[in-house]
RNA sequence: GUGCCCAUAGCUCAGCUGGUUAGAGCGUCGGAUUGUGAUUCCGAAGGUCGCGGGUUCGAGUCCCGUUGGGCACCCCA
């Protein structure tokens, strides 16, 4: 009798990932590392587990809600985080002293949520957060949007836009209005206009925060001014005017534009968006959505904006900042569609065949060889057929194949298989490890 | 958290108003071909029909529950 087999299971929403999707999800958080850091973004790390009083209540009832919580073996209330913002702000309280400001990290790491999974969305997925805490100054709202657009540029998604708002300019509009104190419901309701339109917009409005469907429609055409930047800004101006607050803030996204403009930043990329509004409360300054041209249905792929006083539930030290997220899962889902993502089950770009089993030693030192020019490579474990080595190299899309038995040893030379062409070549032992680079470098030319 | 749809081989699916031993394509493995993959030909393995219960002489098929997946809300990356 042997025993049950256990059912091999995840967790609803939890996710495996087989190489063919793990390697381009590093390549995109590769990317990502390589822009913070740039910038000089410095890389820090968080605890998955945070005592539940940390996380709770910090992003409203919903939140709570899907939080993952539990009483752990020492009788404390834990809970797994939410998202990145909330334990940096408490990681900020605790460590602002030795770190000094401004401070500006980095943190890609997975969060966990208990809420539905749909696709694109799960209950373990990871986000890419940066930040600048510990200034005010418009220079680090500028930087955060060249972050945002040199990471886009990188990633090659085809043409994007970072469409840019201010939530003073917003609540100066509904400071005229009347509407201020209903600020939060009304702005969570705007989020929505290109999603469920204006009539679901107004209707929502009244619902949550009571206000009428005049002054709806007032907040919708704000939001759906159009024209150039500085067409947008100047009706924008004169709208919130009377508004000394949303008059300032509407000067920072003119000085926002005019300095991205002449840092040689394509208009295109770079747009005033008064219907974006973002769902969450704690923003207070710029806020942006990026959309790709060719994905608008798949919603915004980075976000952020600027938000006062961060850690305020943990020190009374003031700590405003500002800072964006990348949707790691969103982007590779739009460049899955784009097909711009290759398919590959390794990293692999050369196989080495056991051909002769007592060779081994040959084999790995070619390996090691190209492994020392930075190739990565491979000796097939056993020594079995041909066939077999070679099937194993095709299946795993291994571009080229290396080939010597005993004829090629006493000649003192090595088969080099294309397995893409079907070529074959045949050079001496001392141009062997050129001779692979060389073709790696046409495959590499010829496909992209 | 609410509503709706779905679950059959490793994958994509067929399987009639309930009726013998549940099928196909692709993939896998073996062989044709022990010095050459992808192409061709031949063959084989692989399923308590997601799981549990019920109705029935009889359930992959009908009912209930449960787990997992999808869609629309809610919310968000």
């Amino acid at each position: 009798m042997s025993s049950p087999i256990i059912k091999p299971q995840t967790l609803r929403g939890f996710r495996d990932f087989l190489p063919e999707s793990m390697i381009p999800r590093l390549q995109i958080i590769e990317i990502a590392r390589e822009v913070y850091s740039r910038y000089g973004f410095s890389p820090i790390d968080t605890p998955a587990l945070e005592y539940s009083e940390i996380l709770l209540g910090k992003g409203g009832e919903e939140s709570d809600k899907q939080l993952f919580r539990f009483v752990d073996q020492g009788e404390r209330d834990v809970a797994m985080r939410f998202d990145l913002t909330v334990p940096f702000a408490r990681f900020a309280a605790q460590h602002i002293g030795i770190l000094g400001t401004p401070f500006k990290r980095y943190h890609i790491a997975p969060v966990w949520r208990g809420e539905r999974p749909a696709r694109g969305r799960f209950r373990e997925f990871i986000q890419c957060d940066f930040d600048t805490i510990g200034t005010e100054s418009l220079a680090a709202d500028i930087e955060t949007l060249l972050v945002v657009h040199d990471l886009l540029e990188k990633l090659e998604v085809g043409e994007f836009t970072i469409r840019i708002n201010h939530r003073q300019v917003l609540n100066g509009l509904l400071e005229q209005l009347g509407l201020l104190q209903h600020s939060s419901a009304v702005l969570r309701a705007l989020d929505k206009l290109p999603k469920i339109g204006e009539a679901a917009v107004t209707e929502e409005m009244n619902a949550t925060a009571g206000i009428s469907a005049e002054q709806a429609t007032r907040v919708i055409a704000f939001a759906n001014i159009e024209g150039t930047r500085s067409e947008v800004l100047a009706q924008a101006q004169e709208m919130v005017s009377g508004s000394e607050s949303g008059r300032v803030a509407c000067e920072a996204l003119t000085e926002i534009i005019s300095t991205c403009d002449r840092i040689g930043i394509a208009e295109s990329r770079l747009q005033i968006d008064l219907s974006i509004a973002r769902g969450l409360d704690y923003y207070t300054g710029l806020i942006f959505e990026t959309f790709l041209a060719d994905l608008p249905d798949m919603g915004s792929i980075s976000s952020g904006g600027r938000y006062d006083n961060l850690a305020g539930l943990y020190t009374k030290q003031k700590l405003s900042g500002v800072g964006g997220s990348l949707g790691l899962d969103r982007l590779l889902a739009a460049l899955q569609e784009l097909g711009r993502c290759k398919e590959v089950q390794t990293t692999s770009q050369v196989l080495i065949a056991r051909f002769v089993e007592d060779r081994l030693a040959d084999y790995q030192r070619l390996s090691r060889q190209l492994h020392a020019q930075g190739i990565a490579s491979e000796v097939y474990p056993e020594g079995k057929n041909l066939g077999k080595q070679l099937k194993y190299a095709d299946r795993k899309k291994i571009p080229l194949a290396v080939i010597a038995g005993e004829d090629e040893f006493q000649q003192g030379t090595w088969q080099i298989k294309n397995l893409q062409r079907g070529e074959q070549l045949v050079v001496a032992e001392a141009e062997v490890v050129g001779v692979i680079q060389s073709e790696l470098n046409k495959l590499s030319t010829s496909t992209t």
